[in-house]
DNA sequence: AACTGATACAACCGCCATAGG
DNA sequence: TCCTATGGCGGTTGTATCAGT
């Protein structure tokens, strides 16, 4: 037997909280302040259980609460953190002022769990799998049907919550809301590209000998693993496989020392006329009517320091990319050490002819450093929040800020 | 217009950690 | 040290709402 329930709920009202309820809640805590959840609801009057009251009051009727969707740099942040510390929602959420805990589960079950996967890290002794079956994996839809959000409807009418418990809102004037489930593609890469922590430094990698189009400014371009690739603090992420033989998997076919890594992710649609005669593909939605969700990720690698034959180096980080519809996915093991590994997808929203490609990418400059050797001592980073089981609260806090810096 | 399935998200539930007696 | 109450967390469920048929 469990232990005994929190309160005698005999006679108590579940479900759905009315905004009368709202009101006789609100009105208690404005006067008597948070807490005594137990005692709560028969001083306030309500049929309801104490930790009812206390789940509606920290996840809707809190006055601090963020009204609104959630932006693509806070998406951002959950993915960054997921990726490091799986489901520990609230930790997440203490990251995101004015979001609850739930309200991230709800929108990574509902909306990122099916756009990211974690990939598995790969250590020395670790053999890939090779194949990867997406047939068992949620594959992104395209919204159909919905509840519309409570806080959209407080969008569209301000006064909503004045109107039905009587509290301000705090609903920026330039807040977005989403209906459509569709993500800022452009911004959102921007911002993956310019704010990721583990990307120290980097910018948006933009090619001004070959891509001359305005449009193109602030995306993010993948160029073919040919060409130059010599650039300082910026991400590069090369088709390898595009028309070419697969020998060319880049500079960083050969043995690493170490390997850690998190993935990153981020959503991008991609449509058919994105790669030029040059092979660029640029990552932008600007102009594309024709959009498939396609998911791009990556993993940062550190502690690795080579060069290649072109001088090219590889300071203390690496990261790999891979482009996928979700309908199917390789993994590789590539290098001797089989620390690492390349990414080929069927990248069907092609009508060129090329529909297997393979990427890697790289980010170079200076940046990661022992904080990743710490976090990842653990092997599994399998998204298990047992990850940071027995690191101190200070490490942790640090983790989570170097994590957000 | 009615029906159906998908989706978002509010709310519930059980378990765990911790404080205090 | 044990026991209990309580708060907190994460997994899961229920349901309102919507788009497609």
């Amino acid at each position: 037997m469990g232990r005994a329930p929190c309160c005698e709920k005999v006679g108590l009202k579940k479900g759905r909280w009315t905004s009368e309820e709202d009101k006789i809640l609100l009105n208690y805590i404005q006067a008597n302040g948070e807490g005594s959840w137990r005692s709560l609801p028969k001083n306030a009057g309500l049929l309801r259980c104490g930790k009812s009251c206390r789940l509606r009051w920290i996840n809707y009727l809190r006055g601090d609460l963020k009204r609104g969707n959630i932006s693509a740099e806070e998406e951002l942040i959950i993915i960054k953190l997921h990726a490091s510390m799986g489901n520990r929602w609230s930790v997440i959420a203490s990251q995101l002022p004015g979001r609850t805990d739930n309200e991230i589960k709800n929108y990574w079950n509902s909306h990122l769990s099916r756009k990211i996967h974690t990939f598995r890290r790969v250590s020395r002794t670790e053999t890939l799998p090779t194949i990867m079956d997406l047939a068992k994996v949620d594959i992104p839809v395209k919204r159909r049907g919905g509840r519309t959000s409570r806080w959209a409807m407080m969008k569209k009418d301000k006064k909503y919550i004045q109107k039905h418990v009587g509290i301000q809102t705090t609903i920026p004037k330039d807040s977005t809301v989403n209906t459509t489930g569709a993500i800022p593609t452009t911004a959102l890469v921007k911002e993956t590209t310019l704010s990721t922590a583990m990307i120290d430094d980097c910018m948006v990698l933009d090619r001004p000998d070959q891509v001359k189009d305005k449009e193109r400014d602030n995306s993010l371009v993948l160029c073919p693993d040919d060409q130059e690739r010599k650039y300082e603090n910026q991400v590069v992420l090369f088709p390898s496989g595009h028309e070419k033989e697969t020998e060319t998997l880049g500079p960083y076919d050969h043995e690493v020392d170490d390997i850690d890594g998190v993935w990153l992710g981020f959503d991008y649609n991609m449509s058919n006329g994105l790669m030029d005669s040059n092979g660029i593909l640029t990552l932008n939605d600007k102009g594309n009517e024709n959009l498939d969700n396609h998911n791009v990720m990556g993993t940062i690698h550190h502690d690795v320091e080579e060069k290649d034959s072109t001088g090219f180096v590889c300071a203390n980080k690496m990261a790999m990319a891979a482009i996928e519809d979700l309908e199917s996915v390789n993994y590789s093991s590539n290098g001797e050490s089989g620390e690492w590994y390349s990414c080929s997808s069927m990248a069907s929203g092609f009508d060129d002819g090329v529909d297997n490609w393979e990427w890697e990418g790289v980010v170079q400059g200076n940046g990661i450093s022992g904080m990743l050797s710490w976090l990842w001592e653990s092997d599994n980073l399998e998204g298990d929040s047992s990850n940071l089981a027995g690191i101190d609260p200070d490490k942790q806090d640090a983790m989570v800020a170097w994590l957000l810096s």
